[in-house]
RNA sequence: GUGGUUGUAGCUCAGUUGGUUAGAGCGCCUGAUUGUGGUUCAGGAGGUCGUCGGUUCGAGACCGAUCUUCCACCCCA
């Protein structure tokens, strides 16, 4: 009868030790997310299906979680289409809700629904669990935290400024120091297309771009070319491929390849922008890089796009993403709604704080004494000292049971309790207190009131 | 969704061309030690070899399916 427990591939359970690292990054995230005036709002796990469906690619769609209907659902499907045995066509006649997939969607409905509500430019964070029907990897999951925050009503360049400050804020809080913001601007990919004369092949021609790092120029020509962009247009692209330097003169170059784009010379101006106000007011541990290969979101990024990776030599997908999206609202109804937002993947920060050593000791959330069970009335008489130490917020407890000695002081051990404390009846007789370092095994006799200073 | 990979005790892993009763280290339990854990010593428990089916006189090993792990695509945090 008794069935071999398991849970759903790429979903995880986390022990306490795990949690308390957990919350330590949720903790720092959002006290950085309130310092720069960002609200919380939570949405609903699931949303409507057309909330969703359609706003991904067709990728996305793929990977979302669908929902049955609850009852009969298979009685009004008709015959035909059941044994037609397409999935695309049947999905919506079974499956009316779905997992959210991301939180920018679910926020962009949010504002479309309270916008009378609303005070604008909205600021909000939201720190909640996504899913997707993703084939699980390291460090990709098909349950993982997203923390956002973004800015509705709002097309000052001031946001994406705010933003690179806020990334740095974040992963500088972390000690997680050498982290790349890379920056890139719809337009410019935009305007790169234009030039080329590849405008209706956007995204096929910045999806091959995106993979310059990872195959190399010549594969990326390849598959530029096998996509129906031109040779002629190709070999416009060569000094793309040799765009060196820093931000300012790998700019200058941009604007060369440029001059005859409106769209690509108005990105550059919103990246120069944003550079110098951004030197101009420094960053304490990450870096600002220009990357014109960046291409992410562009089913609805506009503008400015983000992405940060980790510190060099950790090798994880990117830890955060983000951009300006003009009309995200759009598709809701409500139109001239300019927004932009970051995202930090949590579990991906955990994976790299983890390989690099980076938590704080002070996660822990541990008790830090433990008091000895020596039978009822001893414990009546501990119990009192319990109750004075947790008033003066110190985490604390009593040994349940008068269990052997051994077995206590080994549970202790066990949870690295740094203190038992020993009360029987000599102490009681004495109205002390026995305190064991269990680190060092040095132990020692204090009054109640010793015993509170030392803890405290 | 495509291609590959992994699964043996609580954990990390051995297990020969298919051959008796499947092993080790660590961990766990008991005792040496009825007011002292982490060290030591003695003893002990724990596995339908991921699951289902097939080949065979015989399967942990070979074959198939399925689930799971990890990796590369696709895509993404």
């Amino acid at each position: 009868m008794a069935q071999k427990p398991s849970i759903p591939k790429g979903t995880r359970d986390f022990n306490p030790e795990q949690v308390a690292k957990r919350n330590y990054i949720f903790n720092t995230i959002q006290t950085q997310f309130e310092r720069f005036g960002f609200q919380p709002i939570e949405t609903p796990s699931f949303e409507n299906s057309d909330t969703l469906m359609g706003k991904y690619g067709d990728e996305g769609d793929r990977l979302i979680f669908k929902i049955l209907n609850s009852g009969d659902f298979l009685r009004k499907v008709e015959d035909s289409l059941y044994t037609e045995k397409n999935a695309t066509k049947l999905t919506p006649k079974i499956s009316e809700k779905a997992l959210r997939y991301d939180l920018t969607v679910p926020f962009a409905r949010y504002v479309v629904q309270h916008q009378n509500d609303i005070e604008f430019p909205f600021k909000r964070y939201q720190m909640q669990p996504v899913w997707r029907a993703d084939r699980p990897q390291k460090g990709r999951f098909r349950e993982f935290y997203q923390c956002d925050a973004d800015v509705v009503g709002s097309t000052s360049l001031w946001q994406e400024v705010e933003f690179v400050q806020l990334y740095d804020a974040v992963f500088s809080a972390l000690q997680l120091e050498g982290v790349t913001i890379k920056i890139n601007n719809r337009k410019i990919l935009s305007g790169i297309a234009e030039v080329i004369g590849a405008s209706d092949k956007l995204i096929d021609f910045t999806v091959a771009l995106d993979k310059l790092d990872k195959i190399g120029e010549e594969k990326v020509k390849e598959e530029m070319l096998a996509k129906g962009i031109s040779e002629e247009g190709i070999n416009k692209l060569q000094p793309l491929f040799e765009l060196k330097g820093n931000f300012a003169t790998q700019i200058q170059q941009l604007q060369d390849i440029l001059s005859v784009s409106e769209e690509g010379q108005k990105g550059i101006e919103e990246l120069q922008f944003i550079n110098m106000a951004i030197a101009e007011l420094g960053l304490q541990t990450a870096t600002l890089q220009l990357d014109v290969t960046l291409a992410r979101g562009l089913n609805y990024y506009t503008g400015a796009i983000f992405e940060v990776s980790a510190p060099e030599g950790v090798k994880m997908g990117s830890i955060g993403g983000g951009g300006r999206y003009d009309d995200l609202t759009g598709i809701f109804g409500l139109k001239n709604m300019s927004g932009v937002g970051i995202s930090f993947g949590l579990d991906r920060i955990y994976l790299v704080l983890e390989e690099l050593d980076a938590f704080p000791n002070t996660v822990n959330k541990n008790i830090k004494a433990l008091f000895i069970n020596f039978g009822d009335n001893e414990a009546l008489y501990a119990m009192k000292a319990v109750k004075a130490l947790r008033s003066h917020n110190i985490n604390t407890e009593l040994y349940p049971d008068a269990a052997k000695m051994g077995k206590q002081m080994k549970h202790a051990d066990k949870r690295q309790i740094p203190y038992t404390i020993l009360v029987g009846e000599k102490e009681m007789e004495s109205s002390k207190y026995t305190l064991k370092h269990m680190v060092s095994g040095e132990q020692e006799q204090l009054s109640l009131d010793k015993l509170i200073a030392k803890l405290a």
